[in-house]
RNA sequence: GGCGACAUAGCCAAGUGGUAAGGCAGAGGUCUGCAAAACCUUUAUUCCCCAGUUCAAAUCUGGGUGUCGCCUCCA
């Protein structure tokens, strides 16, 4: 598979560090609300990265940390008068409703910074015994321009870089570059931890070089995250964890381009974000899903209601497309015929053809074209009904690639009908029969009214529930 | 100022040298008692503009225009 990676701003060909456990870190959640559509393209995208590779039969450590310890949270605490720690627990929990709305699964680990807080004291230590860090005041700052390498994943040289930095109010540290890796307590309501410094907390950067290092080891495979993460967020991490370890960090760095509205950035600071809380009102996580994979992950998409009305509207033609499947399979039986055994490995091409998308730097836009043309050939196929054995064989190749993208979920098989509703569905049969089409239709719209969907095939009634 | 991305039909979007995928919306048709879904046909002689390289360019080179991003919390 090729990987675009940001270190070289190339394609490159993915060279695991061990082939039967590929290690990948994704930058999580500050966890002080729930999450915006910003934050769910990553988990998004790389939840696919990580199907796609185990769809290929690899093994993969997934490590996504939610961020327990933060100025937001501490803020959000204040302003409702509760703890810390309860703000953040809510909405890990939250974290966890959306995410599987958007059937984004559960990573292999989920560390939280408050579970290791030892292990970041003792990185922060190794730091100023390697004289890559230095304390003031109880306040720890990594000395930037000691890491020779600094800057070259967002390829800035550090003079450039010295121009636009600054010192804020109440830091103490020596050079504009440097940056805080241990924060002294301030006021006695944050939230602090015992250490050689005193009481305090440590800086956001440290936190992922900790658990990627502690979680997955000193250099993995991939690490991952937003666009706006290169600089100054995963330069830091480079900085921090290669002077400690004195090994590369991250074989391959990936970016996903941010969401934008009206055709500008997504962010907390101009407030024009959306929850996916928000949008699971009007749409299914499912629509959000296919459309955050209907382009590719490094490109910028916008977001609008006319763009999610789109989405549903695909969505829902592959969603037909496994109906229809799914009311063949009831209805038909028989073994394959010739013809559309003939049939079926011709249609075994668009595996191949899905494939090749996806290995092309994980090419989702592609693929769900891919799927699509297959959903096509199906239809056009199975336009006059099929054996029972084909459906099956077309439905299973149809949810193996699906599957892949998280998208037509196996789910509400065996929903059953209620008996008045059978019932409703019968006398509109024999209103049919007796040709009393007024009284028909009339039950179909009381039967619309309700979300289900009557359609007369010629395999017998489709019901379709919403 | 430094670094970077993008510009393909009404909308979204793939496509990095060989003659424009796919989806949405629209139009016409087939099927249907009527629908729905589906299928077929149709919608870019052309890929922001100009110049160049080449037998051949949306794809490469140079210049220009426009939009956006990072350099400050953010995915």
């Amino acid at each position: 598979m090729k990987i675009y990676n940001t270190l070289t701003r190339q394609k490159e060909e993915f060279v695991p560090i061990d082939e039967n456990e590929i290690k990948i870190y994704v930058c999580g959640p500050t966890v002080y609300n729930y999450f915006h559509i910003g934050n769910a393209r990553p988990f998004v995208v790389f939840d696919t990265l990580r199907n796609y590779l185990k769809y290929r039969g690899k093994n993969v450590k997934f490590v996504q940390n939610f961020t327990d310890v933060d100025d937001k949270i501490i803020n959000k605490a204040r302003e409702e008068g509760v703890s810390a720690g309860e703000i953040s627990e809510k909405y890990i929990g939250e974290y966890y409703k959306d995410a599987s709305a958007l059937n984004v699964k559960k990573a292999s680990v989920h560390p939280k910074v408050t579970e290791n807080m030892n292990e970041i004291i003792h990185f922060v230590q190794g730091l100023i015994e390697k004289g890559y860090a230095y304390e003031v005041d109880g306040d720890v700052y990594y000395s930037t321009r000691k890491f020779a390498d600094y800057g070259k994943l967002s390829k800035q040289n550090i003079e450039d870089l010295e121009s636009g930095a600054r010192i804020e109010i109440g830091e103490k540290k020596k050079d504009p570059l440097d940056f805080a890796l241990w924060k002294a307590q301030k006021t006695e309501d944050e939230l602090a931890w015992q250490s050689p410094w005193g009481l305090g907390r440590p800086g956001w950067h440290i936190e992922c070089s900790v658990m990627s290092t502690k979680y997955l080891g000193e250099t993995i495979d991939i690490h991952a995250g937003g666009q706006d993460l290169t600089f100054p967020h995963h330069e830091n991490e480079i900085a921090q964890t290669e002077a400690q370890t004195g090994k590369p960090f991250a074989n391959y760095w990936m970016h996903n381009g941010y969401i934008t509205i009206d055709n500008e950035k997504m962010s907390k600071s101009k407030g024009n974000f959306f929850t996916v809380r928000d949008i699971l009102q009007n749409y299914d996580g499912e629509v959000m899903r296919f459309f955050l994979l209907s382009g590719h992950y490094r490109s910028p998409i916008n977001f609008s209601k006319e763009l999610m009305d789109q989405a549903k509207n695909g969505l829902a033609r592959m969603q037909n497309a496994k109906l229809h499947l799914q009311h063949l399979i009831q209805n038909g039986n028989g073994e394959m015929t010739a013809e559309e055994s003939a049939q079926y490995t011709d249609l075994e091409k668009y595996r191949q053809k899905f494939i090749d998308a996806m290995e092309d730097d994980l090419n989702t836009a592609d693929a769900i074209s891919v799927v699509f043309e297959l959903i096509r050939d199906i239809n056009t196929v199975t336009k006059e009904g099929a054996s029972k054995v084909f459906a099956e064989k077309c439905l299973l190749l149809l949810d193996e690639l699906t599957e892949v993208l998280g998208l037509l979920r196996k789910d509400d098989a065996g929903d059953s009908i209620d008996e008045d509703i059978q019932k409703l569905i019968d006398e509109r049969q024999e209103a049919r029969k007796a040709k009393n089409f007024a009284r028909a239709d009339e039950i179909r719209d009381l039967l619309k009214e309700k979300g289900i969907t009557l359609k007369d095939t010629p395999q017998g009634i489709q019901i379709i529930r919403e």
